[in-house]
RNA sequence: GGGCGUGUGGCCUAGUCCGGAUAUGGCACUGGCCUUCUAAGCCAGGGGUCGCGGGUUCGAAUCCCGCCACGUCCGCCA
C-alpha cells in the first residue's frame, strides 16, 4: 500500500537535522537528542548544548553559537539561532505546510498510519466474568483495550482483540446453579430488558443462598470441580447459563463501538490438556516444591517479596488453578503472535508477574506486556455489585445520551428534525463516555462523579466534535474541493501553527503505540481542535475573493477535518458532520 | 509488616520512562467578543511550597535515599 521507505515530512526533517548535527560535531558519541522548544518563537526543533560544555570546555551558549555558524545548507531548515545554550532550528514553513497538506490530501483516512509491519499482536482486554452487566469500573478496561487495538492497527500491526472467557470459575458456577434452581417468580423485574440485567438477579440470589445453606455451597462446589475436570455435561450447562449474559454484555460493548475478535474460553486449556502440560513442565523446574501433595513454585529467587513467595499451580486433589490455566492460555497466545498485550486491573499485578515468571521457566520468549489501570470508585468508596453500590455501563450510556439530547435540543431544537437530533445525541453521548475515560492515563485512579463522566465542557468531546462539524460546514458550503493547494499563500501564523501540528500526527500515533499510551491521542485531538478554532477566528475562508488563497484555505480546512476524523476513529468516537 | 502504583492552583489534568528555557490545559471565578464560514466558539485576568525532607547535577515536577497520605495485592479464589 505504501512505498517501503515511507516517511512523513516531519520525520524526514528530524532525520535531516540529526544528520546535520552529527556532521558538525563528528566526535559526539551519544545519540543526538532533540527537543521541542516551549514557545513557537524559539523555533521548531531544539538541540541542547549543555552536555557538550565539559567536552569542549566552553559554555553552552558559545557552543550553540559556534554550531549555528557551521550548519550547512539543506532542504528543511530555514534558519538557525543560538539561544540560551540551545541550537534552535526554524523549519521552512512553506515546505512543511506543502508536504503535510499533500500527504493528508493524498492519504486521507490513512494519513498518520504507519508502515505495515507483518507482525501480529494479540491484545487481551475486558475478560470480565460473564455473570452480570458491566459496570463503569470494568468499563475502563474495554475502552483502554479497544483504543489500543485501534492504535496498534494504525501503527501497522495485525491485531487480534481477545476476550478470555472464564467459564470454569466460582462466579459462573454460582450463576449456573442459580438459573437451574431459582424460580423465575422469585426474580425481580430488571431495570433494563437485556439478558445480562435479567440474569444477574439469579447470580445475586444464588450467592446469598450459598452463604446461608451448606447444601447450596456443596452443589456449587460440585459444579466447579466437575468443570475443572473438563466434564462435558457440566461445561455445557455452564455455557448455556452464561451465554445470554455474555451476549448482553457484548450488546453494551458494541453500543460504545467496541468489537472483540475472538472469545477464548478457559475450559479449552483443560480439554486440550495444555494445562496438564504446564503442570508437568513446571514440576521439572528446580523451583517446584510440594506441600500436602499440592504443588507450588518458590519465587523468592525471582524477586517476589513478602509473605507470598509460594505460587501454587496444582491443588492437593490434582486439579489446576486459574493461574495455571492462564499460563496455558499465554503459551497458546505466544504460539500465535509476535507480541502480547494484556489490559488488566491493578489487582492482577501479582498474578501477572507470577504468570510471566512461569512462562520464562517454560522457555517462552514472547512474554505478555501488561497495561494496568487503577480502579474506579464512587465518592463514598468502592463499587460493589452485591451491595448495590454500582453504576452500570448501561446507566452511563443512557444518561449520557439523554444529556446530550437535551443539549442538542436546547441549541438546535428549532433548526434540526427529531431524527437528526437523536443521531447527534448518540454520537456525542457515546463519545463523551469514551473520551472522559481515555483522556486520563490508566494508572491514575478515578472517583466516578456524574458531572465528570458526562463532562460536556472545555476539554471534552463536544469541543472536538464541534470543530469537526464546523470544518464540515465550511466544506459543504465551499462546494469545490481543490485538488492541489499552493502552500505559498498559507502564511498566517494560525494556519502555520495548525499545519505544523497536523504534521505531528504520525509521530503521535507512533509514540502512543510504543508507550501503550492511549490518552496521548486524546490530548493531541484536543490540541488539534483548539488550533483549528484559532484558525477559524483568524482566517476567514468562504469570504476570500482571491481564488488561490480561497483554495488553500479550503485545503487547510479539509486537511484538519481529515486529521480530526482519523484521530477520533482511533478513539472509537464518531465524527459528526453537523451538531 | 512487605510488594506495586498514585500525589502537580479550590476541583480535574499534561509533562515523569529519556533531567534542560518563564510547569500544560480544562472546570469554577472576574471582565470582554455574535448585522461576518454553527458562540458546544474566541480573547484577557487573578490563582502554584509540582505530598514532605534530604542528596546527585551547571540545571530536578522528572534521577537516588528517607518519610507521609491514598489506592491495590500478599487464598490449594478468580
Amino acid at each position: 500500500m505504501f512505498p517501503f521507505n515511507m516517511q512523513y515530512p516531519l520525520e524526514e526533517a528530524l532525520g535531516e537535522i540529526t544528520t546535520l548535527i552529527k556532521s558538525i560535531i563528528p566526535d559526539h558519541k551519544h545519540s543526538i537528542k532533540l527537543e521541542t522548544p516551549p514557545d513557537q518563537k524559539m523555533g521548531d526543533i531544539a538541540f541542547p548544548c549543555f552536555s557538550l560544555a565539559p567536552i569542549y570546555k566552553k559554555n553552552p551558549q558559545n557552543i550553540a553559537e559556534d554550531l549555528a555558524s557551521k550548519v550547512p545548507s539543506n532542504t528543511w531548515v530555514d534558519h538557525v539561532k543560538a539561544q540560551g545554550g540551545y541550537l534552535n532550528f526554524y523549519l521552512n514553513s512553506t515546505k512543511i505546510v506543502q508536504t503535510t497538506l499533500n500527504e493528508i490530501l493524498t492519504r486521507k483516512e490513512t494519513y498518520g498510519h504507519l508502515e505495515l509491519r507483518h507482525q501480529k499482536v494479540i491484545i487481551e482486554h475486558t475478560s470480565a466474568n460473564p455473570n452480570g452487566p458491566l459496570h463503569v469500573g470494568r468499563a475502563r478496561n474495554p475502552i483502554i483495550g479497544d483504543t489500543l487495538v485501534r492504535i496498534f492497527r494504525a501503527a501497522g500491526y495485525m491485531v487480534d482483540a481477545q476476550y478470555y472467557l472464564d467459564d470454569m470459575g466460582k462466579q459462573v458456577a454460582i450463576l449456573t446453579w442459580g438459573i437451574r434452581h431459582i424460580s423465575k417468580t422469585e426474580i425481580p423485574k430488571p431495570q433494563y430488558d437485556k439478558p445480562d440485567h435479567r440474569y444477574v438477579s439469579y447470580y445475586q440470589k444464588a450467592h446469598k443462598s450459598m452463604q446461608e445453606k451448606h447444601e447450596v455451597q456443596n452443589a456449587i462446589s460440585t459444579i466447579i470441580k466437575q468443570s475443572e475436570k473438563g466434564d462435558p455435561a457440566t461445561l455445557d450447562q455452564i455455557h448455556s447459563a452464561y451465554k445470554p449474559v455474555l451476549d448482553g454484555m457484548i450488546t453494551s460493548l458494541n453500543r460504545i463501538n467496541i468489537n472483540i475478535d475472538s472469545y477464548v474460553p478457559e475450559s479449552q486449556f483443560v480439554l486440550d490438556k495444555s494445562a496438564d502440560y504446564v503442570v508437568n513442565q513446571l514440576k521439572k523446574t528446580p523451583y517446584s516444591h510440594e506441600e500436602d501433595q499440592a504443588l507450588y513454585l518458590d519465587l523468592k529467587a525471582y524477586g517476589i517479596q513478602g509473605r507470598n513467595t509460594k505460587f501454587f499451580y496444582l491443588r492437593q486433589d490434582g486439579t489446576t488453578l486459574y493461574a495455571t490455566r492462564d499460563i496455558a492460555y499465554h503459551l497458546w497466545k505466544a504460539a500465535h503472535a509476535d507480541r502480547l498485550i494484556n489490559i488488566l486491573g491493578e489487582d492482577h499485578k501479582l498474578e501477572s508477574q507470577q504468570v510471566a515468571i512461569a512462562l520464562k521457566l517454560l522457555h517462552v520468549t514472547i512474554i505478555p506486556e501488561p497495561v494496568f489501570y487503577s480502579f474506579v470508585s464512587l465518592p463514598g468508596g468502592k463499587m460493589s455489585t452485591r451491595r448495590g453500590r454500582v453504576v452500570y455501563l448501561d446507566d452511563l450510556i443512557q444518561e449520557s445520551i439523554a444529556r446530550a439530547y437535551d443539549e442538542v435540543k436546547k441549541r438546535r431544537g428549532t433548526e434540526l428534525n427529531e431524527t437528526k437530533m437523536q443521531m447527534i445525541a448518540e454520537m456525542v453521548g457515546i463519545g463523551a463516555i469514551r473520551y472522559n475515560i481515555i483522556k486520563v492515563q490508566p494508572e491514575k485512579d478515578i472517583v466516578f462523579r456524574w458531572e465528570e463522566a458526562l463532562n460536556f465542557e472545555g476539554n471534552a468531546i463536544p469541543f472536538i466534535q464541534y470543530a469537526h462539524a464546523r470544518a464540515c460546514s465550511i466544506l459543504t458550503k465551499a462546494r469545490i474541493i481543490p485538488k492541489k493547494v499552493d502552500a505559498q499563500v498559507v502564511t498566517h501564523a494560525s494556519e502555520i501553527l495548525l499545519l505544523k501540528h497536523l504534521a505531528r500526527f504520525p509521530i503521535t500515533i507512533k509514540e502512543a503505540c510504543e508507550g501503550c499510551k492511549p490518552h496521548s491521542i486524546a490530548l493531541y485531538l484536543y490540541e488539534t481542535a483548539s488550533l483549528f478554532n484559532q484558525f477559524y477566528r483568524d482566517c476567514p475562508v468562504l469570504s476570500v475573493t482571491e481564488t488561490h488563497i480561497l483554495q488553500a484555505r479550503i485545503g487547510v480546512v479539509l486537511a484538519t477535518r481529515i486529521v480530526l476524523a482519523n484521530a477520533l476513529e482511533l478513539l472509537g468516537i464518531a465524527a459528526p458532520e453537523e451538531m
